[in-house]
DNA sequence: CAAGATATGTCAGCTTTGTTGACATATTTT
DNA sequence: AAAATATGTCAACAAAGCTGACATATCTTG
């Protein structure tokens, strides 16, 4: 390879600062480390569900947190939107046109306040956004599967506190 | 604005793909939408917790998670990092130079096999992997504060059954 | 009614983080 | 000696985030 061979000896380091770590860290169990993996891991994979059938559309996952959230509360704006998905309006212009311009997702002048865009999902963005739940749906319901009716609840609770306190 | 005004009243629509709905998406029951949104919005806050930290380094979320990997265990190599987060040799390459050229871990060529880089880190790339887990861990205790010890259990179980079988 | 605030759209450009495919080097295995 | 493996690297590209500025239509307010 390159000269960027390593040796285990290391440079002379008078503060420690490269001092290398061998051992695991564990957080001396003040940090929770088992949840913050499980997170991690069980997200990564809970994600990547709907990927294949994203490609099929030509969309990727920001397409699909938009037709999500579009169907599930039909009639939202533009700045509804924004706030639910924390991102930038640029950002979300961008997935939210080619939703528009492919027939996923239509827009409608607000009635009271014709400057909004209220957001609602044609037949097919509701199919897709069905398909695209579906696997995540029996991925959680395997989840639950050995567990009782009560556990789901405790999960539902447990995810409800992880979120930040809405603001409005 | 531009002509993109949009009116309730559909273009001729035979087979209806246009067609909007104005009703939520439910699933009709067979759709987890609760656990879907419950994970999306607590994943979405629990990874901007460590955002302000990473930004003074001038690092973002992927060497969040290369480096907090390195953490849990020293001497892992490329290999089982790619195979841990799931992304490419490239992607994984960009962020791990980075944090190798800031003294963040380094690299020993494998004692058996030299061929292999296993990944140790620093002084410094424990204290920032530390300080990145502390808020999301307060978060997480936060979450479980007003549920039992057994609430714990149930959702590790659930972020468990949440993951993919691993291969090896 | 004029002026300002608001909701949305859009332009231009940049950054991070993912992707692919090809190829080089060192090392181990066969 | 040849093949396989682990890693690094080059070039190029794509998705999805960001900023700041500015235009338009519409609503609200003095």
């Amino acid at each position: 390879m390159k000269g960027n061979d390593t040796v285990a000896r290391q440079m002379p380091d008078k503060d420690g600062k490269n001092e290398l770590h061998e051992d695991a860290m564990t957080g001396d169990g003040r940090i929770d480390m088992e949840i913050i993996e499980g997170l991690f891991f069980a997200y990564r994979d809970f994600v990547s569900d709907p990927d294949a059938i994203l490609e099929k559309s030509g969309f990727g996952r920001a397409h699909h947190r938009v037709v999500h959230f579009v169907n599930r509360e039909p009639g939202m704006t533009v700045a509804d939107l924004l706030d639910t998905l924390k991102i930038t309006k640029q950002s979300l212009a961008r997935v939210l046109k080619q939703l528009v311009d492919s027939g996923y997702i239509h827009q409608v002048a607000g009635p009271e306040d014709r400057r909004q865009r209220k957001l609602y999902p044609t037949r097919t963005g509701r199919e897709l956004a069905l398909a695209l739940a579906e696997p995540q749906s029996r991925r959680i319901a395997r989840a639950f599967e050995k567990m009782g009716p009560d556990d789901r609840r405790t999960v539902i609770r447990f995810l409800a506190g992880m979120q930040n306190a809405k603001s409005d």
